[in-house]
DNA sequence: CACATTTTTTAGGCATCCCTAAAAAAATAA
DNA sequence: TTATTTTTTTAGGGATGCCTAAAAAATGTG
């Protein structure tokens, strides 16, 4: 049985691979705020229902169709973080919570009309890829702001969606997927960076920049 | 913990109760194809957290905070099969077990967007009354298109959201709420009623009449 | 009234998904 | 190499929400 829990944990791994790597059972327990054990019983009954491989003290992986259902959900997920904001007028920062709970339930007629609706986008409001129906993500090699040197001008391309709090001040300040950003100074020892967005200046530390997927090079959709 | 089943329970508990008479664990085991040892358990923790009170071998009821979590859900159930309807595009059909699902699910947020978007609607697709935020719910006496004799003219006020196939069919002859419906003739021992809707007769089985609640005085909303 | 039937209860069980505690294995440091 | 720390596993447990089987209470019938 595909339950919550089930899809979690594959969302959780899907996004923890990056591009395919082993993931930790610990790594999943932080993720998650459970305990290792409990990390360890659930990839167990993972690998029997054939949704992992797991080698132990080396990691877990996806099998097709466990990586097949993770993108499903995060499908699910994007779209409608996308549909709320859009259709019912939720501001960037609340999508995400109300996202979550309905990923899990919505059918995949659902997921059509919204799909449809929104014209089949191919990001959510925090600019994160959508999956295709037939479970295709678009690959990008993104950097953190936080990496970016001095004197280099930037386009913004992905916030974490996590935070509503951050969501809101870089909201207020003019962030958001596709803004270009002029970084003005870096602070050694990963102090802020002085960032311009449209003729502001602005001194962002390193939670928030760790937290900005940028480009340097701005039109490559 | 107010789970999903309990939220579940107390609304069947509302629907069997009409207007406030006790109901018996036997029926809502019934209403839920599960066994009645296992309504008993359940009834027994929804009296430990005052939701319901039970008085064995009479029934259970539900208490004043049972009853407004019980409104709650109704009305999360019914703003959904509207904004299914009207803002996905569902047809009437198809929305009942989709928010099925999500009324456990979404927001008070979520609630009130749809109800703004909607425009305060005062019953869902099937005619069924969706109670206000603050627990009140229109007390309609209706009576079973099946009892109703021939020679009358009566008003559809709402029909079951349950049986999507009888749904199509309904919205097939135009059976909808608000519409008007001669009843020609009524076959003996619960044989199929003739009626004539919209110029056009069909004979309706009981399984059907038995569905459709309509008023003989028409337009008292 | 006594018997049979129906309804409800109690008792015991199972699966899921989480937990803690302690043992075992691996990685790291001296 | 040996000791220490970290990671992972095993073992055992608890809550939830369902189940079946059988006992007990209420109801219906001649």
């Amino acid at each position: 049985m595909i339950t919550q829990a089930v899809q979690d944990y594959l969302k959780i791994i899907f996004k923890l691979a990056n591009n395919g790597k082993a993931v930790s059972t610990n790594a999943i327990a932080e993720k998650l705020q459970i305990s290792q054990a409990s990390v360890t019983g659930m990839i167990k009954k993972l690998s029997d229902l054939k949704l992992t491989t797991h080698r132990p003290y080396y990691g877990v992986e996806l099998t097709q169709t466990g990586r097949k259902i993770a993108l499903e959900i995060i499908r699910h997920h994007r779209l409608l973080e996308l549909y709320l904001a859009e259709a019912l007028g939720y501001s960037w920062d609340q999508v995400h919570d109300e996202a979550e709970k309905l990923e899990h339930v919505i059918s995949e007629e659902f997921e059509d009309k919204m799909a449809k609706i929104l014209g089949n986008p191919k990001a959510d409001p925090h600019g994160a890829p959508i999956p295709s129906k037939d479970g295709l993500i678009e690959e990008r090699t993104l950097e953190c702001l936080s990496v970016i040197d001095a004197g280099q001008k930037v386009q913004v391309k992905e916030v974490s969606d996590k935070d509503p709090e951050m969501l809101r001040y870089l909201g207020d300040i003019g962030i958001f997927p596709d803004v270009m950003i002029d970084v003005m100074e870096k602070a050694p020892f990963g102090g802020p960076l002085l960032i311009k967005v449209a003729g502001k200046e602005y001194n962002l530390g390193e939670r928030l920049t760790d937290n900005i997927l940028v480009s340097q090079t701005p039109c490559n959709h």
